[in-house]
DNA sequence: AAGTTTAAGGTACGGCCAGTACCGTCAAAG
DNA sequence: CTTTGACGGTACTGGCCGTACCTTAAACTT
């Protein structure tokens, strides 16, 4: 049919098919975004997806990233304030329609860790950037050891947001929660240390 | 067809049922478990099995719950050889195929946190128990302080583990691991504090 | 300008599987 | 011995992924 009366190729066919996909994502969500659908919106066929991405993962996953984006880590001058605004953030963030979908996202990659790859470059690896960040000024201001640089401390907290997420299924996580993580767990963590006995 | 010649009926056909869910499960995964598959390995057809479960999910957490079992806590006399046991247990535990089964299904249930609560009841909340045990001890013992109690800090060695598996999608998580979670995270964080001078 | 290559469009399947409908049949309850 | 309701068999619907195959148009070549 082509409405635009030319026939699209190569860049702009694919950009118009991200774009769809996008649009069908999010509409409907990983479990919605059929490739017929993606097709149909796009103006073209399943052939032409096919070429481009191997399967609907794929496609899933190419559309997602066009969505993510990164916020700079916040900086309030002292470290409890800074832990709180990175969980809010997150917090906020998943429980997003774009949280929504990239918990789907995990979800459907499953096994195929050839994709979860992907994934985990995008929302993995980059959650610890800013961690290291807010650490680092407040080990300079000695506010923390510098023990708690190490990746597997620093991102504690919010393993545990993480973990509330995915074991309560519950679509956002109370303030309360994050505050008790900060001052239960967090900060006596990473707080510079009596020296042991 | 009905091998067994009587046409059997309630309790019995309903065990047979969930046995054969169980061998299907345990054959090919949650993936593989088909009701068609089940409905011929047990000698029925899938209306027997739908008069019983809403639908395959259901079905196949009924069929896991016949798997799971629970191990005692260790005692080994120290808290940090207390620690690494339960961590080498939940590690073997998530690399053996019942694991593969249980992430399987925790993925599907993913958005339905009705059919999510069944699978917490057992996996995850029965969790909190052993790290509470053990830590009782310590805090007894003098190893650890009575802080330590709070849930939230009892459990953080097993959610960062839990973590590992699901952001590395790796089936099994390297001793070295374990042992960095012990001693980078959970033994400082759980540790009598000294007194802050 | 004519010819050639390559990708798009169109359409139709194959296959898989969840869930449903219908009906004949047999076991248990009264 | 009759009635009831669950069981067995089978056949469908419907959705959707992924593929095959052919026609047509764009772009590139000579």
């Amino acid at each position: 049919m082509g409405a635009g009366g030319t026939r699209r190729r190569g860049a702009a066919l694919e950009e118009a098919i991200l774009h769809a996909a996008v649009a069908e994502l999010t509409a409907s969500g990983y479990a919605g975004l059929t490739m017929d659908k993606v097709a149909a919106r796009a103006g073209t066929n399943k052939n032409a997806i096919y070429r481009r991405w191997p399967n609907r993962l794929a496609l899933g996953i190419a559309a997602y990233r066009q969505l993510a984006i990164t916020v700079p880590p916040p900086d309030t001058g002292d470290l409890r304030g800074d832990v709180l605004e990175l969980l809010r953030q997150a917090n906020r963030h998943w429980s997003s329609p774009l949280g929504a979908i990239l918990r789907e996202l995990l979800s459907a990659a499953g096994g195929a860790s050839q994709a979860l790859a992907q994934l985990r470059e995008q929302s993995g690896d980059a959650v610890a950037a800013p961690w290291l960040t807010i650490l680092g000024r407040a080990v300079a201001r000695g506010e923390a050891s510098p023990e708690a640089l190490h990746p597997r401390v620093a991102t504690v907290a919010i393993v545990l947001l993480r973990n509330e997420f995915v074991m309560r299924g519950a679509p956002t996580t109370s303030d309360d929660v994050l505050v008790e993580i900060v001052d239960e767990v967090y900060l006596p963590l990473v707080r510079r240390r009596a020296p042991t006995a």
